[in-house]
RNA sequence: GGGCCGGUAGAUCAGACUGGAAGAUCGCCACGCUUGCAACGUGGAGGUCAGGGGUUCAAAUCCCCUCCGGUCCA
């Protein structure tokens, strides 16, 4: 880090100096005559009852002073983005006000929205999750506040002085800050790919912000100056409004109101003196050691002079009350912004947010459900950001379905722990760490969930969440495929764009591969987003699929091919195929928008595939659809089909079609560069997407769903066919019908009718060959028992039928159901079975008899002492094998005799 | 994306490890007791053991595939 990066003018002018900290070795700029840097653990937390600034503000209050201020200062205002980041494929949530412009704005690629800019972004980040509440300052929702500047080539705007200086001007003339407290020690930044020196603002003992000049791209271990000069800022509001206010925690600086109202809900007398201690201790432990609670806590009490149980008993459910009003505030946001809570992906947080807030209201046993208490924070918020009580029926919707789910899952949860103790009370043993991590890592109950079910004492294991680690390990890695271009290809002009209707077009081969041909222009379409590649002809070459690397495309084919290169080719497009495509690309938006109206708000696409055949759609939902859903949702987008709507692709600045059409355009994920294609189904649909659209809707000609299903919670797949595809799809259910009412000689409209009434005679019939069985066997009885050999009081049935097994054991049930008798009976129907079976009064074990009998027939037995049965493939040697049976039922009986 | 658990009567579940007669409780129906109801007593109906394939003389049970649900990890 040379000292160049960090000496400012302005520094020079104000009287700063620059100092080395003696206790942690970090340089640091100041105009007071601070030894130390200023930081937590080389200084304490001292705002804390005392705040640096002269006026004590709100987080809306400070939020307004800090974008107001940078408009005087010639910024513009931005609004925030949202939460959830769909325009990266690399990140779920925005963690940095920065992330809205990575990777496009900074690479040069698109234009920011403003430069410079002032904006306040909501940021999640689910890192320091099990922190929050109880360290003081932790959030998973927080606002960081920024100002941005792009320093393009040859339009510079600032950089490092006059940052620093807004910084400065800020605390100082507009927050009362004395120039003297403000410390700024030197770093360096690294991140995304990118990296800069960087000024960590400190004040009071606590880092309130950091500013970062972004001018290096570090790729492969090198490091590149950027072209783009980025002023990349980042001031905790939350951090802010806590030192303005001085109060015990962050958390009361930050949810005021919101937080008093549940803490007197919960009859929790807040003591300050006791958690402001916590906080200025977490402060120190944070930065020194990483954070360990438990050492927090023990230290904490040592400081209060109270034992250490009185402290957990006091400082826990403040805790609760904090981590709630934060996860509150998160949940209002993430589900605002697009996202439904699911077992995968970022769906997986907000399930997590739900469940441990669901924890923190039973352990405060609030009588608030947890849609009250996000109902509650919106109010508490919804001036600031109206859009959450716009959206709260949708959110609290959300939270309820959630809620429920985790209601089930617990009382499911009940069941399984009581069958387990129930088992162990018969076996011996206990719940241990085995089961324990099954019923964490299976059924989603935590150790304390378990031993609130549980009747016994359940230790939680040291290593629980190894144990669980563990059972992770070696699950196989995704795989990556990569496809490598010979070097110096040129990138070829892409031209469908340009005329999608182009059936034929002459292009000069550019390359001719192993197995694919590189054109200099192409009307072909490469396989991307969500749509499959063309095929056709090159030359007498028939292409079979069409891939873009990298920008360039090709054109695969099988086999060989006499396509020269440098020549000039005849190309065509399977056409079919492609109007197939279009078809089934246009009919995914339709199907969009249709599932959107039907459904809410909350539906985004999760992803997609158009395929010549049928379409899938995958959307953000909370369970399978009903069948009315299905048919609406089949219904509205065939309306939109029959509505004959005008479908445009119109490329448009990036920042102006976020304008226009707001985030709802990043369907598909991700979408390269500065320039956007909007595809636009008039009035019911706007996506960003670079794929081919039909013109009308009604091209789409007809769209039939087929089916859905839940790919995972939260994530719902339909699967639809559009055009020829949909009416080949409806003709064969046509059919099936058809030939199935033939079958049943019904017609078509009574199909339902005739179904019903076979599954009814069949049900009747199958008890009635029961009920048959019962009354033949029955009859037999007297004269199979009259005929049958006595032996030691014992009446030996033999008997052969030629039925099946089914018959001889209702014979021999009804046999047996007398005192004394033994029953051997045999069966031929194709195969051979044989049975023999005892009264419950006899003693005699069958199975061994039955075993060895059947070996005769080809085959083998067993059973039960009292009743065994065998058979085998040779149905001409039972009567030899039920012979062999007798013999020996009567050579033991005539041994034992009868019990 | 990967791992684990589960699907048996209208409901909740046992049976599965070790293949051999499909069960329990609640609910339902009928009868009895009762002025009536509840409770109680007696009897009864109710099952494609998720679906398909395989192994076996024999599969709810073992193996493979599919569908549906739950759950954990990244």
């Amino acid at each position: 880090m040379p000292e160049e990066d960090y000496r400012l003018a302005f520094f020079q002018e104000n009287g700063f100096a620059r100092r080395e900290c003696p206790s942690c070795g970090r340089f640091f700029w100041t105009a007071g005559d601070a030894e130390v840097c200023g930081e937590a653990p080389c200084t304490e937390y001292s705002f804390i009852g005392k705040s640096p600034m002269k006026r004590s503000l709100t987080v809306s209050e400070m939020r307004e002073e800090f974008l107001s201020f940078l408009e005087n200062e010639g910024h513009e205002r931005i609004g925030r983005f949202p939460i959830v980041a769909r325009w990266r494929d690399d990140v779920f949530y925005t963690q940095a006000s920065i992330y809205p412009f990575q990777p496009w704005v900074i690479e040069g690629i698109s234009s920011p929205p403003a430069n410079p800019l002032g904006i306040s972004q909501t940021c999640v980040r689910f890192n320091d999750i099990d922190n929050v509440g109880r360290t003081g300052q932790h959030f998973t929702m927080f606002e960081m506040m920024a100002h941005h500047v792009f320093n393009r080539k040859g339009k510079h705007v600032y950089f490092k002085e006059r940052t620093v200086e807004l910084c400065h001007r800020f605390l100082t003339d507009d927050l009362g800050v004395r120039p003297g407290d403000v410390r700024y020690a030197e770093a360096w930044w690294e991140g995304g790919g990118n990296s800069g020196p960087c000024f960590e603002v400190l004040l009071g003992g606590a880092e309130l912000a950091t500013l970062v000049f972004m001018m290096y791209k570090d790729e492969n271990g090198k490091r590149t100056p950027l072209d783009t000069k980025v002023v990349d800022t980042g001031y905790g509001l939350e951090r802010f409004a806590w030192l303005s206010q001085g109060t015990p925690s962050a958390y009361e600086a930050t949810f005021g109101p919101f937080l008093e109202a549940l803490t007197s809900r919960a009859g929790i007398k807040p003591d300050s003196k006791m958690m402001g201690e916590y906080s200025r201790l977490a402060g120190m432990l944070k930065a020194e050691r990483g954070l360990d609670i438990t050492e927090l806590r023990k230290e904490t009490a040592k400081r209060l002079g109270i034992p250490y149980d009185e402290l957990i008993e006091r400082v826990q459910p403040m805790e609760h009350a904090y981590a709630l009003c934060d996860h509150a505030r998160a949940l209002a946001f993430i589900l605002n912004d697009g996202v439904v809570p699911s077992n995968v992906k970022e769906g997986y947080f907000a399930r997590l947010l739900v469940r441990k807030s669901m924890r923190s209201i039973d352990t405060l046993d609030l009588d608030l459900s947890l849609s009250d208490t996000v109902s509650m924070q919106i109010d508490h918020i919804r001036s600031d950001f109206p859009e959450l009580a716009d959206n709260r029926e949708g959110i609290l919707k959300l939270v309820e379905i959630e809620m429920k789910k985790f209601r089930e899952t617990l009382a499911k949860g009940r069941s399984i722990v009581r069958n387990l103790e129930r088992g162990f009370e018969e076996k011996g043993g206990k719940i241990g760490t085995k089961e324990l991590v099954e019923l964490y890592d299976s059924h989603g109950l935590s150790p304390d969930v378990v031993s609130e079910f549980a009747s016994s004492e359940i230790e939680l294991p040291e290593n629980f969440y190894a144990e669980v680690a563990a059972r992770h390990e070696g699950e196989a890695p995704p795989e990556e495929v990569s496809v490598s271009l010979p070097e110096g290809l040129p990138g070829t002009r892409t031209r469908y764009h340009e005329n999608k209707r182009k059936q034929r077009f002459r292009a000069k081969v550019v390359a001719v591969l192993e197995d694919a041909i590189v054109l200099d222009q192409t009307y072909f379409y490469p396989e991307g987003g969500g749509q499959e590649g063309d095929s056709g002809e090159i030359g007498d070459t028939q292409v079979v699929d069409v891939q873009m690397v990298g920008n360039v495309v090709l054109h695969q084919f099988k086999g060989k091919t006499d396509v020269k290169k440098g020549k000039s080719v005849m190309c065509s497009i399977d056409w079919e195929r492609r109007r197939s495509l279009m078809r089934h690309h246009t009919a995914t938006h339709i199907v969009n928008g249709a599932a959107r109206q039907v459904l809410g708000w909350h539906i985004w696409q999760a992803g997609a595939h158009k395929s010549e055949d049928m379409s899938r759609l995958d959307i953000t939902h909370y369970q399978n659809l009903t069948q009315e859903e299905f048919e609406r949702i089949e219904r509205i987008a065939n309306q939109a089909v029959l509505d004959d709507l005008r479908v445009t692709a119109k490329s448009l600045d990036r920042d102006a079609a976020e304008r226009k059409h707001g985030f709802r355009l990043y369907q598909g994920g991700c979408v390269p560069g500065g320039k956007i294609r909007v595809v636009d189904v008039a009035g019911f649909d706007a996506e960003a997407c670079g794929g081919l659209h039909c013109t009308r809707t009604s091209e789409v000609g007809f769209i039939k769903l087929i089916r859905t299903r839940r790919i995972q919670d939260g994530v719902l797949r339909l699967e639809f066919a559009a055009g020829r595809a949909a009416v080949d799809f409806a003709m064969g259910q046509a059919k099936t019908i058809q030939e199935t009412s033939r079958m049943l000689n019904v017609p078509p409209e009574s199909l339902k009718k005739g179904v019903r009434r076979l599954l009814k005679e069949w049900k009747a019939a199958r008890k009635e060959l029961d009920r048959l069985r019962d009354a033949r066997a029955a009859g037999d009885l007297e004269a199979l028992l009259e005929d049958s050999e006595k032996v030691g009081g014992v009446q030996i049935v033999t008997h052969m039928t030629k039925g099946g097994p089914k018959e001889l054991m209702a014979l021999a049930r009804q046999l047996i159901s007398k005192r004394d008798v033994v029953a051997v009976l045999g069966a031929k129907n194709g195969k051979a079975s044989i049975l023999i079976a005892r009264s419950p009064n006899v003693e005699l074990d069958c199975g061994p008899i039955a075993r060895d009998v059947s070996h005769l027939i080809g085959g083998s037995g067993g059973g039960k002492p009292d009743f065994a049965q065998g058979g085998g493939p040779k149905p001409e040697r039972v009567e030899e094998a039920v012979e062999a049976a007798r013999k020996s039922v009567k050579a033991i009986l005539g041994e034992g005799g009868k019990s």
